[in-house]
DNA sequence: GCCGTTTTCGGCCCGACTGTTTTCAGTCG
């Protein structure tokens, strides 16, 4: 049976949806839109979920019913959808590939097809080339020029994005855009609010009394490469980034609506808005109104308390049970943004880092860290020139040398030590025994099956010394998928044998995510937050991992490394003992 | 195609902007 993930099933119902917009078909994109949404971000593969529980198992996923599920099932059993064929064969189009393009969306694919036979990219890049896109009804030259330009766009923009490397400047335009006569506020809204993984886009709200001023100064923006949309409270543009940046502006009285609004998920406005109509109301940017009585519309506070819920923080804004949650008065108490005291996993100059331990303490005091473990490679990663248990011997004195000059700050010894394919580790136990917080990691045989990588893992976690699990599932945002390993085995395992589980917030990896972090906050599993830091540069991404914490509905008391250095080590320190007296 | 403290049938979020139009369809968020 092919093991199909969540990524291609999300993709096929993607498609799907395309190809009933483009037949006009009413709804049932939607649905399958949302459906393709919760199976692309939920935490478990399906295909695990059919294998222990059957289809009954898919069809509880939210927004999959009967017809889903089925489809799903012969995916499963036979690797192709015949619905799908059907779709295509009627229309033999790329048609994700085409619509990829701002402006391009299925009925334009259709009209594409049905008069030039253009099937995908390279069809469409030769018609408008060719002039031929200018001639069609509904198309003209503006049309077909702008084709040629989201063309040359695509060919150089990577799609979503990991938010770490793109937030700094969504807030500096912020920032820039403060200034403008006539503002009251500006916020940076969206995904970048919301503080998801990734992001396609910046969404920009604000209030002001002169909105044609505050357009003009957004779309000349030194960052600003091309306009491509400008209204009256509304501009689009493309950054020299190459990213897409979005401006809306609305009067002061406004704020709270436009920037719910703005925020999101569309999935959590939807919800919203489905339940101010349920009593009649309508809910929109400009506010909630009944008739044309306005209710609410300040802030986003007064917006939800109208829906008589408590105000729900942006980063769980995914209609993952949060509008229940707050219609109960029952959110969580999400970790602060600051929580985090101590980084523990830095590595240095001794393996693959850029910086010397000094270099490290001292950017990361400036952070305010309060402490910090140094966790370079080990010896089977011969490429970092990883440090076998002599290495790890002189770096220790090191570390104590330098502990002995910094009175307020402390520096852990710990290593990211490399789980060998049969899940045994590469420094042996005595060298285990020098270390104050033991951290293991999976480097290499990513192509091992899940039961072979599950099976691994669990048995490094099960090593009574063993206390960290590093980026659990291997994941490199829009490089390399998750190694195939069963996550609730994973954390079963973890909550086991007392093993904590990291959230390594380096904005490549942010793993584990979110859904994953709220799996095993769940399951009562401890969670650390560190940056992977290889560069000093690089200690500032630990906010990212409260973000990512929260998105996970994380509590301060789920992630052990907001709590000072001397309850962390007593804690990993209880640990080790309580798994050796078992172990005997 | 999904879903249900009204429901297993009858609903399904809402508005701005563009381009090609003479009142609107398509796209986007």
């Amino acid at each position: 049976m092919p093991r199909i993930s969540n990524k291609k099933i999300a993709d096929i119902f993607y498609e799907i949806a395309e190809y009933l917009e483009m037949e006009d078909v009413a709804f049932k994109p939607r649905a399958y839109e949302r459906a393709a949404q919760v199976i692309e971000t939920m935490s478990e593969e399906a295909y695990d979920l059919y294998k222990k529980d059957g289809a009954k198992a898919i069809d509880a996923i939210p927004g999959v019913g009967k017809g889903m599920t089925e489809k799903i099932v012969e995916l499963f059993k036979t690797g192709r959808l015949k619905y799908l064929q059907s779709l295509k064969k009627k229309f033999p189009v790329k048609i994700r590939e085409i619509t990829a393009i701002e402006g391009v969306g299925p009925k334009m694919v259709k009209t594409l097809y049905k008069k030039l036979k253009i099937k995908n990219l390279r069809d469409l890049e030769r018609a408008a080339r060719a002039k031929k896109i200018a001639k069609l009804p509904g198309f003209a030259q503006k049309t077909q020029q702008n084709i040629l330009e989201g063309i040359e766009f695509l060919k150089k923009a990577k799609g979503r994005v990991p938010l770490g490397h793109y937030i700094e400047l969504a807030y500096a335009i912020r920032d820039k855009l403060k200034k403008t006569p006539g503002i009251s506020h500006v916020e940076v809204a969206g995904s970048v609010r919301r503080r998801r993984a990734t992001i396609k886009d910046f969404d920009l709200i604000a209030c002001s009394t002169q909105p044609k001023k505050l357009l003009q100064k957004f779309t000349s923006l030194s960052e600003v490469a091309r306009v491509l949309e400008r209204g009256k409270n509304r501009a689009f543009v493309r950054l020299k980034e190459k990213i897409d940046a979005d401006l809306l502006v609305l009067p002061k009285d406004k704020y709270g609506s436009a920037l719910l609004h703005f925020t999101g998920s569309r999935f959590h406005n939807i919800k919203l808005r489905t339940m101010a109509k349920e009593r009649g109301w309508t809910l929109n940017e400009y506010g909630i109104f009944k008739g044309k009585k306005l209710l609410a519309s300040k802030t986003e506070e007064e917006m939800y308390k109208t829906l008589g819920m408590d105000w729900i923080p942006p980063e769980i804004r995914e209609d993952r049970g949060e509008i229940e949650a707050a219609l109960k008065h029952k959110l969580p108490k999400l970790i602060p943004y600051g929580s985090v005291q101590g980084d523990l996993q830095i590595q240095t100059n001794w393996t693959d880092g850029a910086n010397s331990i000094e270099e490290m303490v001292r950017a990361a005091k400036k952070l305010g860290h309060k402490y910090i473990a140094i966790t370079d490679h080990t010896r089977t990663l011969a490429m970092t020139g990883g440090l076998d248990e002599k290495g790890l011997a002189r770096q220790a004195k090191e570390i104590d040398k330098i502990n002995k000059k910094n009175k307020d700050f402390r520096i852990i010894k710990s290593a990211e030590i490399n789980i060998l394919k049969d899940g045994k580790l590469d420094i042996n136990e005595n060298g285990l025994k020098k270390l104050e917080i033991i951290s293991v990691a999976v480097h290499s045989g990513f192509s091992q099956n899940e039961r072979v990588m599950t099976n691994r893992i669990i048995k490094a976690m099960q090593n009574p010394y063993v206390n960290i699990l590093f980026h659990p599932t291997g994941r490199i945002l829009g490089r390399r998928p998750e190694y195939a390993i069963n996550i609730d085995e994973i954390i079963k395992a973890a909550k086991k044998f007392n093993v904590a589980l990291e959230l390594d917030c380096y904005p490549d990896r942010m793993d584990l995510k979110d859904t994953n972090v709220r799996k095993a906050v769940a399951a009562g599993v401890k969670i650390v937050i560190d940056t992977d830091a290889h560069h000093i540069d690089h200690l500032k991404y630990i906010s990212l991992g409260e973000a990512q914490a929260r998105r996970g509905w994380a509590k301060k008391s789920d992630v052990i490394n907001t709590l000072p250095v001397n309850k962390v080590l007593a804690f990993f320190k209880k640990v080790r003992l309580d798994k050796l007296r078992k172990k005997r």
